[in-house]
RNA sequence: GGUCGCAUAGCUCAGUCGGUUAGAGCGCUACGCUCACAUCGUAGAGGCCUCUGGUUCGAGUCCAGAUGCGACCA
């Protein structure tokens, strides 16, 4: 064992410990594990943040709530692995170099060309890219980085290829001409999911279609997007509708197009809807795309990747979408053909990425089928393969699941996996793995790739086994597949999660994680969302700067319930600072107290060990056991809690101040050594109980206290004693810590100066007497007593005292000058008082036969107790109350 | 419209087999630089646990409904 060192500053600096520590962990390699066999596995995936992406609090809480995890199950002897890496964000990180090089060199991406774009992207990921995974260092990270992986990595690339040319050859991947959402910002088509629905005030435009044989006669429809009706290729009407019955397969005429179109009857028409009559434009409505495939109606494309008016849109072409509105509405209008303009509330779609309003738009694209890997994923869930913790998100996760449609996977971007298709002049159709020489078909060398790249959620779904090796058979895969946990916030569970599970199940047979540990956002401290447009983000790095790693940490898992959002505030980290600094501090106290103590060679159990000492070993096991309990159960919040409750009040607090006197020697040589060792013992293994939570301020005090081995972050994690559980010492403990109170209270409602010592007078029975004379000592140094006389009950009672009952003994405080007869003898009645209502809340319950006869026997019990406690200190509060009355 | 969540001290939040005198941090009041710590200590004030019904011997905790707020999906 190393032996106690001495000299630590007063205040905890951060900084520099910070710093150190980290250093050596990472050229120690203590972060990283190979495969062991002989050690169960614990793995967790990192959700990999974008190589774009600064860390933000949803960052540091995530990852701070992973370490927690790995380093506690590294402690306790699993083979536990962390694998970091980055995601390449096709849009984000295109968007972003895209400006860079405007702003640098006035060039667009299409300026350098395709290959020295994607050239250009590589160079500036290498050089900005990996910043987000310096911060995760600074929060204390024990990721593996000797296994830290990349998307678009060579491994990670080849899975892609593997994954999209096994689905496509299962017929799960297929290329169509669908209604996609398109992004006139981005320029590419998005799947679903990345469209965020704003609900706007929006108007309804009623439009006069006259019918094409009745002169004079007209429906109306009414839409919400009058300058698509260019693209119009029908009405259509619920059958079911009377109003309209007589029109079905009659044609109207297309205002402003002079096009003929067929009113046609279809369910999915709302009669309750404006006129009960709608526009159908296939080409821009998912629904009337539905619709016209139904009716055989041809799509026409009026507006094109811009949002503008395509050659079909006649004499609006190239007016952007904004602008045809307007155009057609006024022509509408002066042709008489507009009824009204209503005012109307309905969900626009933004997309994610940059807010601009997407457009639905019939396009070439390629999907994933889902609802066959969809199957397998519900199951997984249901039959309890994995699970969400909290239970809950499992809902959201099904509901979406079971609804889900099929992925549009294709991307117009040039930054991402192309999609690995070949096409010939012939016309054969090249899916495959390794690039092509030539065409087997035809044998042509001619051959086109497809300018698409596949969305990044297509690679994030393989990242439980592409990190791992996938698709080569390794060790890794073996042993570490499935993961252990994956903690991600609700947001992303259909982005990712969902996805994960869905590829997981298909290409390894398994699910890819065993729990799902899911959290809330954090927010500002009025409950909004942190966002740049707003400016209320905060950077975790300065709050590091600031308050230091390990009390970022701690405030961002205490007092946060599974699941639930949390606001941040910087006071709160301010709090757990200091906590550090209570740590600190208390260490200090202990190394000055151990500058000549070495435990090796002493037997805890031959020790003479004091009532504080047996006290906070026993109350030590139980924060073990909580700790432990609370960790196993991912509720990080509440182990944070016993921690901070145990350190502070417990340890600090009562037990430190007791042991005081021992340490100074006042107790003999025996006594001292028994307190430092507890002293000791305690503390080392607090400090490992609170390393993954602090993993800064725990490594640097255990250095410099007795250990063993050379860094606390591969101790052990420390083990319930059954023997020193002894509910008894803690029953005593409690009535000292009573009585203490009870005098303190005294004490400072008569405002005895805090420094003077007070005689006080204890009348007890031969019971307490006996702990009473154990611990003398104590109460005279925790309440300021001077002289402590100690009297049997039956004994003669002051006259001028002040009267406490606790702790289950008598306590008279004869307050030289300060005790005043009238206000003493209102003093008791009041505590009488009290006492008595406690008295009948008590009776009450057990003169309830049904709560004697149905509760737990203990729970009687203890209720009876508390009434003989309460009728004993009632009693005694009487008696005295008579005498000073008398 | 559907689903889910939240409502507890002035503020921010815990409270996970229903049994406490309902807790913490910050803030507040009084006192104190006592040889680990003023990033501290001691004592204290402050709560119809949103409302209404129900289950139960017993409800902040479980169930139903209401109100308010939030999220997700249509």
């Amino acid at each position: 064992m190393v032996a106690a060192q001495e000299e630590i500053p007063t205040v905890y600096d951060p900084h520099a410990v910070e710093a150190k520590w980290y250093k050596i962990w990472e050229e120690r390699k203590y972060f990283h594990g190979e495969v062991d066999k002989e050690k169960p596995p614990f793995c967790i995936v990192i959700p990999p943040p974008n190589i774009t992406g600064q860390l933000h609090l949803g960052h540091a809480m995530d990852t701070t709530m992973q370490d927690i995890l790995i380093r506690c199950k590294r402690m306790q002897g699993y083979n536990a692995t962390w694998i970091p890496g980055m995601d390449h964000a096709g849009i984000a990180t295109q968007a972003k170099v895209e400006e860079h090089l405007r702003e640098n060199e006035g060039k667009s991406r299409y300026d350098l060309g395709r290959e020295k774009f994607i050239q250009r992207v590589w160079e500036w990921k290498e050089e900005y890219g990996g910043r987000i995974l310096q911060q995760l260092r600074r929060l204390g990270a024990s990721c593996d980085w000797d296994r830290q992986r990349f998307t678009m990595d060579e491994g990670c690339s080849r899975a892609v290829r593997e994954v999209f040319v096994d689905l496509y050859n299962k017929g799960l991947i297929y290329q169509g001409d669908y209604i996609i959402n398109w992004c006139p910002r981005c320029s590419t088509a998005l799947s679903d999911i990345e469209v965020e629905h704003e609900d706007t005030t929006g108007q309804l435009w009623y439009i006069k279609y006259p019918l094409a044989d009745n002169e004079g006669e007209y429906v109306v429809v009414a839409t919400t997007r009058p300058e698509t009706m260019l693209g119009d290729t029908a009405v259509a009407v619920n059958p079911k509708d009377k109003r309209y019955q007589h029109l079905v397969g009659k044609k109207c005429i297309l205002p402003l197009m002079d096009r003929k179109i067929p009113i046609v009857a279809d369910e999915y028409v709302d009669m309750e809807f404006g006129t009960g009559v709608v526009k159908i434009t296939p080409a821009h409505d998912p629904n009337d795309f539905e619709v016209a495939q139904r009716h055989n109606l041809p799509a026409i494309l009026v507006l094109d990747g811009k949002a503008k008016i395509t050659e079909a849109g006649g004499k609006y072409q190239g007016l952007d979408r904004y602008e045809a509105r307007e155009a057609v509405v006024q022509d509408l209008k002066t042709q008489g053909l507009l009824e009204k303009i209503v005012e109307h509330q309905h969900a626009v779609g933004e997309c994610t990425r940059c807010s601009h309003t997407v457009e639905p738009l019939l396009s070439k694209q390629w999907f994933v089928k889902m609802k066959p890997l969809a199957e397998p994923a519900i199951r997984a869930i249901t039959e309890g393969d994995s699970r969400f913790v909290p239970e809950r998100f499992s809902k959201n996760y099904l509901n979406w699941m079971e609804n889900v449609r099929d992925w549009c996977i294709s991307r117009q971007l040039w930054w991402g996996h192309r999609v690995p298709v070949w096409y010939c002049d012939c016309g054969e159709v090249i899916v495959t793995k390794d690039d092509p020489r030539a065409c087997p078909s035809c044998g042509s060398t001619e051959l086109r790739q497809d300018p698409d790249v596949l969305d990044t959620w297509f690679s994030s779904a393989l990242w439980p086994f592409s990190t791992l090796g996938w698709p080569d058979k390794t060790a890794d895969l073996e042993h570490f597949y499935p993961t252990s946990v994956l903690v991600t916030g609700f947001d992303i569970i259909y982005f990712w999660v969902a996805r994960m599970m869905c590829m997981g199940l298909e290409f390894m047979g398994e699910v890819p994680f065993h729990d799902i540990l899911i959290h809330g956002l954090i927010r500002d401290p009025l409950g909004r969302k942190m966002s740049k447009s707003l400016g209320n983000g905060v950077d975790p790095i300065e709050v590091i700067e600031e308050f230091g790693a390990d009390a970022l940490r701690f405030s961002l898992v205490i007092g946060t319930s599974p699941g639930n959002d949390t606001r941040y505030r910087p006071e709160k980290v301010e709090a757990y600072r200091n906590f550090a600094n209570k740590i600190w501090n208390v260490s200090r106290f202990a190394l000055m107290n151990l500058s000549d103590f070495q435990p090796d060679g002493v037997d805890l159990d031959e020790l003479e060990l004091s009532l504080p000492d047996k006290w906070i070993l026993s109350r030590y096991q139980g924060v073990i056991e909580e700790t432990t309990r609370w960790l196993d159960r991912y509720d990080l919040g509440e182990a944070a809690r016993v921690l901070y409750d145990f350190i502070w009040t417990e340890f600090c607090d009562w037990y430190v101040e007791m042991i005081k006197p021992h340490l100074y020697g006042r107790g003999g040589d025996a006594a001292k050594l028994a307190s430092q060792y507890v002293l000791w013992l305690v503390l080392e293994g607090t400090l490992r109980l609170l390393h993954p939570f602090m993993p800064f301020i725990t490594e640097e005090v255990w250095q410099h206290l007795p250990h063993a081995g050379e860094t606390i972050m591969l101790s052990s994690w420390p083990r319930v004693e059954a023997a020193y559980i002894d509910p008894q010492v803690e029953a005593e403990m409690t009535a000292v810590m009573d009585m203490t109170r009870a005098i303190r209270n005294i004490r400072s409602e008569k405002k005895v100066a805090p420094g003077k010592e007070i005689p006080v007078i204890i009348h007890a029975d031969e019971e307490r007497m006996a702990l009473l004379k154990d611990v003398e000592g104590y109460l005279k140094v925790l309440a300021r007593v001077g002289d402590l006389d100690l009297q049997t009950v039956e004994a003669v009672k002051p006259e001028k005292a002040v009267t406490a009952v606790a702790g289950g003994v008598e306590m008279y405080l004869p307050l030289a000058g300060l005790v005043d007869l009238d206000q003493e003898i209102a003093r008791l009645k009041k505590e009488i008082e009290m006492t008595e209502q406690e008295i009948k809340r008590a009776q009450g319950k057990l003169a309830n036969q049904g709560f004697v006869n149905k509760a737990p026997g203990e729970i009687v019990e203890k209720e009876r107790q508390k009434l003989v406690t309460l009728k004993e200190k009632e009693t005694t509060l009487q008696d005295r109350l008579r005498e000073l009355v008398d």
